[in-house]
DNA sequence: GCATGACTTGTACATTAGTACAAGATCTCG
DNA sequence: CGAGATCTTGTACTAATGTACAAGTCATGC
C-alpha cells in the first residue's frame, strides 16, 4: 500500500529547531524524565531516527530543547528589561509581566522543569544559571542590592502559582516587590 | 543453590511505610519521572511484588511517597512554628530554619519535584497545597497579611539555591524577610 | 486440626524504551 | 557525470518497565 515516505528537503538545521522545540512542549506535557524519543520525534512530525541522528543520546536531545526554551526566554527577558526602563511604577509593571508570562502555563511550567533538573544534574546547572542571572540583571537597574530577593519571590510566586494551578494575585506581588526594593 | 529466600515476618504497616520511604529516596535521586517499582523495591529491600501487592498502580506508589514526605514535613513544620513563637528575631530564627532545611539537599529536592508534578497533575495538587498551607499557617502569625509572601521568598529562595547548588545565603533571606513583614 | 483468607516471593508477559543500522535519496565538488 | 559525504526514513534489537499471577507460607477462627 502506501510505501515509504518521499523524502522531505532537506533541512538540518530547520530539523535541529523542529527537534527541540518538540522537546519543549514534551516537557511541558509530561517532565523531562518522561520524555522519549518516540515522544519528541511524534511531535515534531519527524521519524524516529531523525532525533538520534541529529543529538546522539536521549539528554542531549533534552537539553537542546532546554536549551531553546531557555534562549526564548532570553529574548523575552530583553523586552522586560526595556518596558522596565520607562515604566512610572517598576513593581507593578514587573508583577505586570510575571502574570502574562505565566499566562502561558505549559510553556512556564518548562522553566521549572529545567530548575528542579538542575538541582539533580549538574550538566543542567549552566541553563538555570542563565535564566536566574538573567533575571537579577533586568531587576537590578531597579531593585539594586535587592536583584536576588525579588527574583526569589518572584520565581517562588511563579511556582506556588503553577503548582496550584491559582491566578497569579497580582496586587500583592506589586506591593512585595515595592517592600523588597525600598 | 540458594532457593527460596525465607518469609520475613508479616508486617504490612511495616512494608507500607518502608516503601513509601524508598519512593522518597528515589524520588530524590532520579525524580519522579523516573521512579520505578524495580528502583523503590530495591532501594526498600522488598521483592517486586511487594511494590504492586500494596499499591496498585505506580501513580498509587509514588503518591504514597509524596505523602510520607509531607507528612514528615509537617511534624517539621510544628517544631518551625514552636521556635518561631519564642524568637527574638523572628526573621533571623526562620530564615535559620530555612538553612537547616536545605542542608539535607536530597530530601529538600523532593518538595519541589512535588510542586512540578502538581503543576501537571491534578491528583497530586493537594499535597502541593498543604505544604504551602502548612507553611503559611506557621508564617501569618508572624507575617500576617504578608504570610504568602514571604512564603513564596522562601520556596524560591530554596529553589535557586537547590537549582544552582550554592548556600543559602541566611542573612540576605533574613533582611529580606524583614522587609516583607515590616 | 483445618479451612479460609492474608501476606510473601519469584517469575512471566506484553509493551515500550534507547540506540544501532541498512537502504535510499540528495547534495557537493572534482 | 560520478564518487563520496550527508541526510532521510524505516526497521531491528536488546534491555527495562508496568502489571499479572502462581505457588508457597503464615495467621485466625471454627
Amino acid at each position: 500500500m502506501t510505501g515509504r515516505r518521499p523524502q522531505r528537503p532537506r533541512d538540518p538545521e530547520a530539523r535541529r529547531a523542529a527537534l527541540a522545540a518538540a522537546v519543549v512542549e514534551v516537557v511541558a506535557e509530561v517532565g523531562i524524565g518522561r520524555t522519549t524519543h518516540r515522544a519528541v520525534a511524534a511531535r515534531a512530525g519527524l521519524p524516529l531516527g531523525a532525533t538520534t541522528y541529529y543529538f546522539p543520546t536521549l539528554d542531549d536531545l533534552v537539553a537542546a530543547g532546554l536549551t531553546h526554551a531557555t534562549e526564548a526566554l532570553r529574548t523575552e527577558l530583553d523586552a522586560w528589561s526595556a518596558r522596565l526602563r520607562t515604566a512610572a511604577d517598576p513593581a507593578a509593571a514587573l508583577a505586570g509581566m510575571v502574570a502574562e508570562y505565566l499566562a502561558d502555563r505549559r510553556r512556564a511550567r518548562v522553566e521549572y522543569e529545567l530548575y528542579v533538573a538542575a538541582a539533580r544534574d549538574p550538566a543542567l546547572r549552566p541553563l538555570a544559571e542563565a535564566w536566574l542571572r538573567g533575571l537579577c540583571d533586568v531587576l537590578a537597574p531597579h531593585a539594586g542590592e535587592a536583584a536576588r530577593d525579588v527574583a526569589a519571590l518572584v520565581d517562588g510566586a511563579v511556582l506556588q502559582s503553577l503548582a496550584m494551578d491559582t491566578d497569579l494575585d497580582q496586587a500583592a506581588l506589586a506591593a512585595a516587590i515595592r517592600r523588597l526594593m525600598a
